[in-house]
DNA sequence: TTGAAAGCGCTAACAA
DNA sequence: TTGTTAGCGCTTTCAA
């Protein structure tokens, strides 16, 4: 039965009567070693259960084959399935993961972090958190002196960085576009917490559909909430304060959009005939909202893949010395077309 | 400015003039060394911004305070919660995550990711995913010859190793104890996918509390889901038909939960009056189903952080060769008493 | 096709 | 209090 005792490379090499070297040829599928002490090498391997020491070839190769993941907000749904994206695409392509989770979405100490990584020599860093305020602010200062290609998921385009991220704002056009299609003429809007990017997106792409559609946008028409369910009970009590002509609403996210739901209910109005309701995200329990939600479905999952399928062509590129422009992928979100907008 | 290039020792101590293993001194926080000595490394360390490489330390110490952690279902928050109590208890103590999902729960190829873990030289692995059908089952193949510290969470109590989990029996019990005390007299479960450990202590522990009560329990007044909503809908619906009495019932998670409601709520059944409804996990957005949920909450992030403060202990244990007996720290579950169980 | 020597960056053991 | 010597386990020269 295989032993999981420390077994070297040494070991390997006396035991077959061979340098040290020629084990390691055999490990690293060299074409100089003779067939029949390949074959040796690599029975002796299996007998031992031999595993080289990873570190150990970290340290002599100066690359680990593992990249470093930044993240914040585990407990949310949407950060844990960009992770999950990430930790399947590394394991497709064989790179392993060093996770640190920031303690806070703003946290700001980022130089002993970049460091660590570096220290535990990882080829790449994926960094997985949204941009709020100026919580990106070290990039300027610190990526320049930076060696180690860096990917960032979800934040405003800039050309001195590599991004991936979704169209955000696009998304939020299509959902109000759908209510105007509907015939709306009074389309809310509750929005996340306006330091964020992405609810700072999804506010202008409400806005941009409606004048598009010859209408206009005023103060009234929308309220700002935080994510949460109970932020966006709240908001939007506010809006049926402000704007009493309301007969849709596209909400900052699903959570919130929930509460609308929960506080229409509460109030005896009718959805969709009275309001229509749009969310955003896609969370697999919007389907089962009474009603069901319509909702804009960004693939969270996706994002991390090809975030991961990025870093890969980077830092492939920086192996070989060759300088990679920094791109910016963008995906596209879907609507999801349900009851909270259409009487089935 | 900080400069993020390859200084190493060497550099440090050829610039302070001392040797190389001063300096090692210097940053182990030895006591062996000359106060002014000292303060000129650190200078020199700070000048330069030198970090030792983590890597190498790991290689000449045999020890890297890394942890190895296994998940699985990130894009479920019960998983994603858990690993965020581990980011954080493990970056309190200092420790860095080497992180792998399985791809799916009851991946079963352990070997060679036990191997990965060894050859990367974690000092501990915290294996995370839920106990189902013979998933666990390496366990009592692999571990006698692994040398290497692993936690458990959440699965069957044993005595060969170390666990941390929730009460999950307990927990229904108390739930049901809940609807009797409320004078229920026909209360139905959903239960969860039998393969499941959890489903099945919670099943064990409506059936314990309704047996407590003088009551009994047949076939018909139970069905199995697989945690998702739309799974439970459709058990809700056989139990409607199989158990006409049912006047409450306890539902195995949340998502099957909020399912039931929206069935109940399409079938006019009046919530909580014909129908009293718990469930269990306590996710935020119980709180804002209509009505909101009662349910029982597990502490997911608690339960991380936990085993990772077991786990320190019993590394710490095991590199003072001491031997530390296998523990099982029991959680305990707490049910939150909401609109879908009392009128308020 | 193979092996010896040097080195990756650090620390432990010993000596001075 | 400091430096020297040998590793940790592997790979990369370079020579044979």
């Amino acid at each position: 039965m295989a032993e999981y005792k420390k077994i070297t490379i040494y070991d390997v090499a006396k035991e077959c009567g061979v340098s040290r070297q020629t084990v390691s040829r055999v490990l690293n599928n060299r074409p100089d070693v003779a067939d029949e002490t390949r074959s040796r090498v690599k029975e002796v391997i299996r007998l031992l259960n031999y595993q080289p020491s990873a570190i150990a070839q970290s340290l002599s190769r100066n690359k680990s084959f593992v990249f470093g993941v930044v993240t914040a907000g585990l407990k949310y749904i949407g950060p844990s399935r960009t992770l999950s994206g990430i930790t399947t695409k590394a394991e497709e392509i064989g790179y392993g993961l060093l996770l640190k989770e920031l303690s806070s979405f703003t946290f700001n100490d980022i130089d002993p972090l970049l460091h660590w990584f570096i220290s535990h020599h990882v080829d790449g860093i994926i960094w997985a958190t949204p941009e709020i305020e100026d919580n990106h602010n070290w990039i300027d200062v610190l990526l320049p002196i930076v060696e180690i290609p860096i990917i960032f998921i979800t934040m405003a385009q800039r050309t001195d960085v590599s991004i991936v991220a979704f169209d955000n704002f696009l998304g939020a056009k299509i959902a109000t576009e759908h209510l105007i299609d509907l015939g709306k003429k009074h389309i809310g809007h509750i929005s996340g917490p306006l330091d964020w990017w992405e609810a700072r997106q999804r506010k202008l792409g409400w806005e941009a559909a409606i004048s598009d559609a010859g209408l206009h946008t005023t103060e009234k028409m929308w309220a700002e909430g935080n994510w949460s369910s109970k932020s966006g009970k709240k908001a939007f009590l506010k809006l049926l304060d402000n704007y009493p002509l309301i007969d849709s609403v596209f909400v900052g996210n699903d959570q919130m959009a929930l509460s609308v739901l929960h506080a229409a209910y509460e109030n005896g109005i009718e959805i969709p005939s009275q309001l229509s309701v749009v969310g955003f995200d896609g969370i697999p329990e919007s389907e089962f909202y009474c009603p069901p939600l319509t909702t804009v479905f960004q693939n969270q999952f996706l994002l991390g893949k090809v975030a991961v399928q990025e870093l890969l062509r980077i830092v492939d590129d920086h192996q070989h010395n060759e300088v990679s422009e920094n791109k910016t992928i963008t995906l596209t979100p879907e609507l999801l077309i349900r009851k909270s907008t259409i009487k089935f």
